[in-house]
DNA sequence: TTGAGATTGTGAAATTAATCACAAGGGGAG
DNA sequence: CTCCCCTTGTGATTAATTTCACAATCTCAA
């Protein structure tokens, strides 16, 4: 089955991070093989979901058998883009940027936050030994040495929009936007959102069904 | 049509939070009537997915006109449960809960950050004139007196499903979690996830896609 | 008051996603 | 080596969601 043509449900790929999670749990656990019908119910799918989910990326488990732990976790390292490290700039060293800056939960998923940028002069400088914050000028030239990939916005929603077309100026191949606000960029600019009023105001939702307003 | 019978797809609510901010502008803009060609093309849907979802809940619009965004907006803010003020209490007063209990953006949709709560006895106290840190202690003292309804989940994630149970004893009627774990609370509590690694590792997978890895 | 023009609201059709159910292997005991 | 048991991988089926297309009906101008 030749990879690249394969289509398959967008949310497909949103659950590979949660496997992602389980077989790391296992891997500690020194648990070599594991089967979808166990996997599935510490995930909260379906075990049929889950295999159809793994199928499209090829034939990863072992009939009779379950999956490797192991050969799995590389194989949806590689799915996920996580096979090799990737850097993140974050522009807006705000209150968002720096609790995103301070989070291990993106290292441990091989994404390493490599370098801030604000306009505000009295956040420019060292933040500790690895992070410093730079003027939003030094964009193309710290992306180009760092080896910036994704420009991670957390900027005002006012500025969002200009600050993505200086990213991409400066060379950032994708965007992961904070903002809320959707972004006008060229096609081939791969854009992220991360929206969290959809979600507390999905909950609010319920909660004024569940309570009759 | 009786609205409470009415089922409709998940993501409907999910665009709801996106209509609305399009009406708040043209409200500010003065703009009275708008049309669902016109609002979809801001929102990033089509027209015809605009005027399904509106349809759940009844007919919102003027035939031949258009849509009045004083009253579509007062409308969705009865649906997403805006009308009334809903306050939240975070717990974890780390990086990523400080950032929240600053972040303008949920007040201006009627959602209050009214208290913190930390196991940290270094974070106890008055952080500005409206908010305090108390100890988890105080959990179902302050919910009664503050009328929390909503827990915010901001604790590392060892700590997370304890936490959980604690806000659920404390008479929180809905968890709002940040740590990328699977909650297990009884099931009229209303949870609501908030997985950032998940977006960042589908915009690394299509970044892997689009760069050959 | 009437008719032309516009835009909604919504069944029906098309598309997309999830689940089912079982044939196709692989593992391992004897 | 063989056979039985187990679990995957996947077509077929069912369910959910989106898009289409047009009748219904409202506005506005004359
Ligand atoms: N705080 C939160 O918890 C939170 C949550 C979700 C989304 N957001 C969104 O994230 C964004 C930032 O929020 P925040 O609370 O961190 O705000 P903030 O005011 O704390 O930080 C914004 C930072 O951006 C900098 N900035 C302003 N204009 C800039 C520009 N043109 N170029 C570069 N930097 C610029 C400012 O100097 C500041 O440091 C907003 O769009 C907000 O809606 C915030
Ligand atoms: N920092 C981020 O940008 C970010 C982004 C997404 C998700 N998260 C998640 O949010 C959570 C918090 O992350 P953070 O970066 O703010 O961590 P943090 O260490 O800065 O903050 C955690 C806070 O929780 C407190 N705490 C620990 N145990 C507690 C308990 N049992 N009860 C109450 N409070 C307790 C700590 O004292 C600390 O103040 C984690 O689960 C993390 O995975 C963080």
């Amino acid at each position: 089955m030749p990879e690249g043509l394969v289509t398959f449900p967008k949310a497909t790929i949103s659950r590979f991070p949660l496997y992602f999670r389980v077989l790391t749990e296992y891997n500690h656990q020194n648990i070599a093989l594991v089967s979808s019908e166990e996997m599935a119910q510490k995930v909260g799918v379906t075990p049929s979901q889950l295999r159809k989910d793994l199928s499209y990326f090829g034939s990863l488990g072992i009939r009779g058998a379950g999956y490797d732990v192991a050969y799995l976790l590389t194989k949806i390292k590689e799915i996920l883009g996580m096979d090799r490290k990737r850097r993140l700039g974050i522009i807006g060293a705000g209150k968002l940027g720096m609790a995103l800056a301070g989070y291990s939960g993106l290292k441990q998923h091989g994404l390493e936050v490599s370098a801030l940028f604000d306009t505000d002069q009295a956040k420019w400088g060292a933040i500790n030994e690895q992070l410093t914050v730079f003027p939003l000028s030094e964009l193309a030239v710290q992306r180009e040495r760092l080896g910036l990939e994704i420009a991670v916005l957390t900027v005002p929603k006012v500025a969002a929009q200009r600050v993505a077309e200086l990213a991409v100026e400066a060379g950032f191949a994708a965007l992961w936007n904070f903002a809320p606000v959707r972004l006008e960029v060229p096609p081939e600019i791969i854009v992220q959102y991360e929206d969290i009023v959809v979600g507390i105001l999905t909950l609010s939702h319920h909660l004024a069904r569940k309570l009759g307003t």
